[in-house]
DNA sequence: CAGATACATCGACCGGTGTCAATATCTTGA
DNA sequence: TCAAGATATTGACACCGGTCGATGTATCTG
């Protein structure tokens, strides 16, 4: 069993924000799990995925207009963050939103 | 009048995430208000002046473990990104927290 | 088995940015 | 006006990551 250490958003990303000053290892972590949506290509990912409920490679590459190897880099870094699944059928592999990926992150950002 | 074109987190920062698929224009503009964000440093130090409601430059250098300029520089970007404010009185410059900036972006984040 | 299709991995390049030292600018007090 | 303190700006460097072409791997079809 494998337990990813970097760049996984999970209940330990996204620690409070204003009841007490983030320590260094905490500020780390939670930028880890911001940078991985500060990126337009992995937002359009998001977003056509999230519109259409369910998204192959072969679908996003030409609206994204990059490269097969760069969108799966990106879908990658993406499922790997808890922010898609991935289910391969055949000789697809297609992409799911993961809502409470998102949830994680948007409570991150709340002042309280 | 000079309108800041880059990194400002406004209400054209962060459009709706999957009503309808990201334009590349609004995946770059909502990118660059994250990637305001998705820096440890940059966190400590909204983290900082959330906790203590105001803060000047000479209290932030010595918590971060940063050189002053370096301070002084994420400090100008995320007070260029709207989620800071900047007053200065006498020698010193305060900042305090603007949360409406962090509630757009929170908001973009949302998927509805 | 051979070819085709869908996706992943690898290696390399390159632009962007976080960092610092040095220096400039601004503010106050004597 | 001069000196000192607080902050901003500049220039340079190093590192990270987004991108692509080439190639590897898996799956289906004939």
């Amino acid at each position: 069993m494998v337990i990813k250490e970097i760049g996984v958003i999970d209940e330990r990303c996204c620690p409070p924000f204003s009841e007490a000053p983030l320590s260094a290892a905490d500020a780390e972590r939670l930028a880890s799990a911001l940078r991985v949506v500060a990126d337009p290509a992995r937002l359009r990912l998001l977003s056509l995925v999230s519109v259409a409920g369910e998204r192959c490679v072969c679908d996003l590459t030409e609206p994204l207009g990059l490269s097969q190897p760069t969108v799966s880099h990106h879908l990658k870094v993406l499922t790997e963050a808890g922010l898609l699944s991935r289910e391969q059928r055949g000789r697809w592999a297609f992409f799911r939103l993961q809502p409470e990926g998102l949830n994680l992150l948007r409570d991150a950002l709340a002042p309280r």
